[in-house]
DNA sequence: ATTGACCTTCAAGTAAAATTTAATGCTAAT
DNA sequence: ATTAGCATTAAATTTTACTTGAAGGTCAAT
């Protein structure tokens, strides 16, 4: 299993090495590993789950709610129900907010169109 | 033309009194009147314009570029190209947040279909 | 003339969320 | 031994957008 250090990853993934501590203090990281020195080592699930998260925050999943899923994930098989809420819940918001940005499209691109028009 | 105090805008528009004056000093209502007393007195053309603001506050342009393209509506037909640029750049900006939420829609998906694979 | 609702300005305070920084000190590598 | 990297922790910062409070003017009705 490949190992990183904070500084590798925080390469890898174009985020700060504080952020990562920070992801990790708010329960992001529930697995992360540390070697003989007391420092992360960061495993390719890490990651992944780190992917996971870029991707969530994207959608403006808040950081606790993002915690709150890992955690579920990290419990095991008897919170897969709730977590399936839970991916259900965020597909929807993300669809809300499609919705909104195609709304407010319409309106610019009209805009748009009443410049166009009169050239 | 009709008028408007305060209050009914903000009822009308469901946008508290103190947002109203912030965004005036903000710029983004430049031809706000006042009537006799000092009192902010709207037109039908203001409200359509907080509307407007409303709308590209969705797509979240920041109040700044807000009142920057307010400003040059203001100066009249001599910056229409600029202004058409602002709505393009605005265009593609929405694009790119939706685009953005597609990404992630679909990973949340294959994850939504993974916990209903195995059920 | 008094009351209450509504209005004004301006400075200061708040909110929320997510980092980032600073201080202090251990660890690794050359 | 020096330098670069890592640790922890609390505190400070950032961002953007308001919101609130104080002090006081206006209006319509009583």
């Amino acid at each position: 299993m490949n190992k990183y250090s904070i500084l590798e990853v925080s390469r890898m993934l174009n985020m700060p090495a504080s952020t990562l501590r920070y992801y990790e203090s708010r329960g992001l990281l529930p697995n992360l590993q540390r070697d003989d020195s007391g420092y992360r080592s960061f495993t390719d699930a890490d990651i992944e789950l780190l992917q996971l998260i870029s991707c969530l925050k994207k959608t403006r999943m808040p950081i606790k709610e993002i915690a709150r899923y890992v955690k579920l994930v990290n419990e095991g098989d008897e919170t897969i129900s709730e977590r399936y809420e839970m991916i259900k819940e965020r597909e929807e918001a993300v669809y809300g907010q499609i919705e909104e940005l195609q709304e407010a499209l319409k309106v610019i691109q009209t805009k748009k169109e009443s410049y166009e028009k009169d050239r």
